[in-house]
DNA sequence: GCGTGCGGGGAAAACGTTTACCTAATCAAC
DNA sequence: GTTGATTAGGTAAACGTTTTCCCCGCACGC
């Protein structure tokens, strides 16, 4: 049996604990921890150069399931996306998690699929991790997130507004302004009455798009023939697909279209193309996002580009408000613009 | 009136603690506690019915920086992607994600941008989070990378081995035998030589597809314009866009391309319709991934369907044998199939 | 001479879990 | 009736941090 030392240095796990700092640096944990911390006017330049290089030796890196547990709060960013195969989303939380990097925050990215339970079961695991903010990628009504808020867990709703709280703290687009310029390229473009391809119009998102272009449209003089497709497995993709048919059938045809989101217009082109029709020679389709691959894959696609290499920043920005003033409404508007291909 | 007990039956935070729950059913933490992890034989029927209804009533959900601290490891599965804004990369990640969480585990994505120091930033953190296992989603040879092997830390690589240890944990797919049918199909559409279009090769999964595809393409007595583009920032879209330039300088002009991968086949489709050639009618163009979105957006595109929906149990089973078998080779070979258009 | 403030640093108490021991009681087997 | 195993449950010691009190020494103003 090994009559030890009064403790061990590194603990049982083997990796290097702030004992063992202190222990080769000659100091307290404490003084370790605050110079760590970077701790003011508590350690002499020569006592931080000390713990400094016993740091570095011992290739020492704090754990933080000790901090979390003692300060109550982590690190982690839980983002909570409403659908990672949507290009655009992978995007933002790719932008999103470098901006949170720079500020020290590390991000806790899920898949919520749109589905109310498993947006609940993941907004009560980051509670149980504690987590700094947990930011909605894409928010659906739950019983879970009316339950979240009133506890005071830190909620950021981005791209949708929270269900029934517009006053939440919000980051996204002008969705409504956006889809009056779409209303007013299209009737530029083209004549005739304006097709409008949707699915359920759930999400604020959604809603808006759907509300701006339609009041727009109207005020222009110019009919609209709405195809929506509610119900079935609600896959953007396939509800394009399904609404272009519809319209196809329609008399007399749209020569233009906007579907609220790119996913639907991706659907929508696809039958359109079967059926031999041109984009946008015979039919001008706008989307909604101009996810980062359309330069390359979706010449064809007219759409509204969100900025979503701003929504890092602006999204870790808002993370950071949220947690030092709990009161301040943040509430950040970013600037979409029109792309006509 | 709240007569000060000894103890408050839920912490500062407001959160109920397993002690509050122990006083609530009239036990000590310790039952609460075996009950909660299932501990067999340790607690009759109605004690457990109790503690769970108390459970119910306070609302609680175990803290997992306690939990963490004391097991010395987290239920934080660590994802380290290389590139999330490549659509095959966030679709496996969104079924990792699903599989692992069927199983208990929280996925932790981050998006390395296939750069050395970053990873390496990642790989410590997530060893500062005792993550349960780090998965590496297209991993860079790194120092950190060396540094975390013979420390003990689980790695998992998946698409492309372990640089400079082939042995390492693998999931993927027969990279080579799948550019080989790349290789006999494209002789079989068209005749006269064969292009190939890559970046740098110091990835194993790209040095196996030009392996394969050289191989077979010569031992079929077809000649290779190689069209590599080094250097540069390394996107692929960027990639095919200039090696399709480069091509169409040739001559003779290839009738088929294979690109390493979607994104590169999206560059040089882009640069290949500038020219005003169609595909596949002009040049067959394959791909590498056949990403979900291709049946959609890019009907000219045959590639190399990768089993992106398999990945995500095949993942979270390599996952668990590495938890609990340390010595176990973890080697799983999904099975690709061609895809032609 | 005396308070007073400040720079520098240590001891120890949390934070919320899990689990190694202990203790009783019950029950089957001899 | 004594053993020995098994079930049921409690006590208390970690796990690795941060931070609140302390203490000490010294300079400063009076």
């Amino acid at each position: 049996m090994t009559r030890a030392h009064s403790r061990p240095p590194s603990s049982r796990s083997g990796r290097p604990t702030i004992a063992a700092v202190a222990q080769r640096a000659g100091v307290s944990i404490a003084t370790v921890s605050r110079v760590v911390n970077g701790v003011a006017n508590k350690a002499s330049a020569e006592t931080i150069a000390r713990v400094n290089a016993a740091i570095r030796d011992l290739d020492y890196r704090p754990e933080s399931a000790g901090r979390t547990l003692r300060i109550g709060q982590s690190r982690l960013v839980a983002v909570l996306a409403a659908n990672l195969a949507n290009p655009t989303m992978a995007a933002i939380a790719a932008t999103v998690e470098m901006a949170l990097r720079e500020r020290g925050l590390v991000m806790l990215l899920c898949d919520t699929h749109d589905r109310p339970e498993l947006q609940d079961e993941y907004l009560l695991e980051m509670r149980a991790h504690r987590a700094h903010v947990t930011v909605l990628l894409g928010a659906v009504a739950s019983p879970g997130l009316d339950a979240a808020r009133p506890r005071g867990d830190r909620l950021l709703f981005v791209n949708r507004l929270a269900p029934g709280d517009p006053q939440a703290p919000f980051v996204g687009i002008d969705n409504k302004g956006a889809a009056v310029e779409v209303a007013e390229a299209l009737v530029r473009r083209v004549s005739g009455p304006l097709a409008l391809l949707h699915g359920s119009p759930w999400s604020s998102a959604t809603g808006m798009r759907i509300e701006g272009f339609v009041e727009r449209t109207r005020a222009l003089g110019r009919a609209i023939i709405d195809a929506h497709i509610f119900g079935g497995t609600g896959d953007h993709l396939e509800i394009g697909y399904r609404g272009a048919e519809a319209l196809l059938a329609s008399a007399p045809r749209p020569a233009g279209i906007f579907c609220t989101s790119d996913l639907m217009a991706y659907g929508a082109h696809r039958r359109l193309s079967d059926a031999g029709l041109q984009v946008p020679q015979d039919v001008v389709v706008f989307g909604f996002d101009d996810n980062p691959l359309n330069d390359w894959i979706a010449p064809w696609l007219s759409s509204v580009r969100v900025p979503y290499a701003d929504f890092g920043p602006a999204i870790a920005d808002a993370v950071q408000a949220l947690s030092l003033d709990h009161a301040s409404p943040v509430r950040t508007i970013l600037r979409h613009q029109l792309v006509q291909r």
